[in-house]
DNA sequence: TTAAAAAAGTGAGGCATATCACTTAATAAA
DNA sequence: TTTATTAAGTGATATGCCTCACTTTTTTAA
């Protein structure tokens, strides 16, 4: 842990930006930055709370305590708040987000994020714009989750992770075959033999984790179709 | 179409409660008050977003075209919010919010709803504090859909109803079996062998529409199981 | 009050994916 | 390097639910 300036960090958020040289002051004194490593927990469903989790570096994995099993809910990455509903709505936190790569994290003390809340419109409404698309998002990944086939969630997944995670068509998964079944709701065997097959049909080219999209439009095809 | 005097609405949420008398005026000239039927569309998806809409009275489905077909992706009753997210994430909705019963709604002007967040952090707060709930239970709904079998998921929308809905172990259910099973990411056919399975065991009193809850222990344990 | 239309219920068979049991490959440890 | 351990891949079988085709009941309209 280090204390920081927030005023000169330059992965400062949207929101961050309405503060003034007082709330970075603030905000400086109330915020901790930890490096976590992959596989390292950085928000514990059932534990207090009491920070905001900013991510400034990396990718992580949302995932829940389901009926059944611990389950993926989503990828994200850096930049983005990663605890605002759970601190804000509840004093548990009701999920864990995990790294899957080696990640850069600021904990912001959560009465004194809130206090900003208060304080400052701006920065409030900042905040509501980031949860808003965050909600289209989900709403848009629950359809997907529970319509889509197998084909059609291993092809969208794919194409997430070149498109929305690392925008390159080439890249290494930052999730193994198990994980990738969780997140798709499916077996590891299921995953196996899915992407297996785009392999041999050459819309892939895969190496265990190395992906190279080769037919993108086909892909594309099988994740729409469902 | 009324206009309204928002300040004495006795159905004015927690947030509008931090709005001053000049605000509440305001609010007051660019609210309008509007009745909708069962089946009614109060928002619908891919219409521009001008309007924040707050159900007053009455219970809704939301419900968002997926790959495969339209997908009702939660029920809700007032008082409530329906149209943050869309409204404030995008210029247009990418959700449908439907009636279910009859259904008395406020729509306010987005772009006042919008400086009331900019202005008033007390009321900025309230709001990020009803979405973060919010996107909790979205969470839970979402690993419940995916993790649990269709018994699990009958047992579970039965005790929801009663619980969250209508507050009382007897009710009218307002969704027709199409509707149910859509919501259960099912088929009506499974709904139908499903919840006579239920009556058939005594769990529940089934005349179409009218359930009564006999062992809601039952119930409960076929829901947690999955 | 009867006819028409819509909603609900039911049985048989099919299919996508899970499960199980095992092999092969890759990575980590000795 | 060799061995141990973990991850990935594969075939055979099982199963929960879907689909289809139809009947019965309920609701709506005439």
């Amino acid at each position: 842990m280090k204390k920081l300036n927030c005023k000169f960090c330059k992965f400062k958020s949207v929101a961050t930006a309405h503060l003034n040289e007082n709330d970075l002051e603030i905000l400086s004194r109330n915020c901790a930055r930890v490096n976590f490593k992959p596989h390292e927990t950085i928000i514990r469903e059932g534990n207090l709370s009491l920070n905001i989790a900013y991510l400034k570096n990396g990718i992580v994995k949302y995932h829940i305590k389901g009926p059944v099993k611990e389950q993926i809910i989503k990828i994200a990455k850096s930049p983005s708040y990663l605890g605002i509903p759970t601190a804000i709505g509840d004093r548990i936190n009701h999920y864990s987000v995990s790294a899957l790569t080696q990640c850069e994290v600021c904990f912001i003390d959560a009465e004194v994020f809130k206090q900003f809340l208060h304080r400052n419109g701006q920065f409030a409404y900042e905040i509501i714009q980031l949860m808003s698309k965050n909600e289209l998002e989900n709403f848009r990944n629950c359809v997907n989750r529970v319509q889509k086939q197998i084909r059609g969630k291993v092809a969208e997944a794919i194409l997430f992770f070149a498109q929305e995670i690392f925008q390159s068509n080439e890249y290494t998964l930052p999730l193994n075959r198990e994980e990738l079944a969780n997140l798709l709701d499916t077996t590891r065997e299921t995953v196996c033999r899915t992407i297996n097959e785009f392999a041999e049909q050459g819309y892939i080219d895969l190496k265990i984790r190395k992906i190279k999209i080769l037919k993108k439009d086909k892909l594309e095809k099988i994740s729409h179709l469902g």
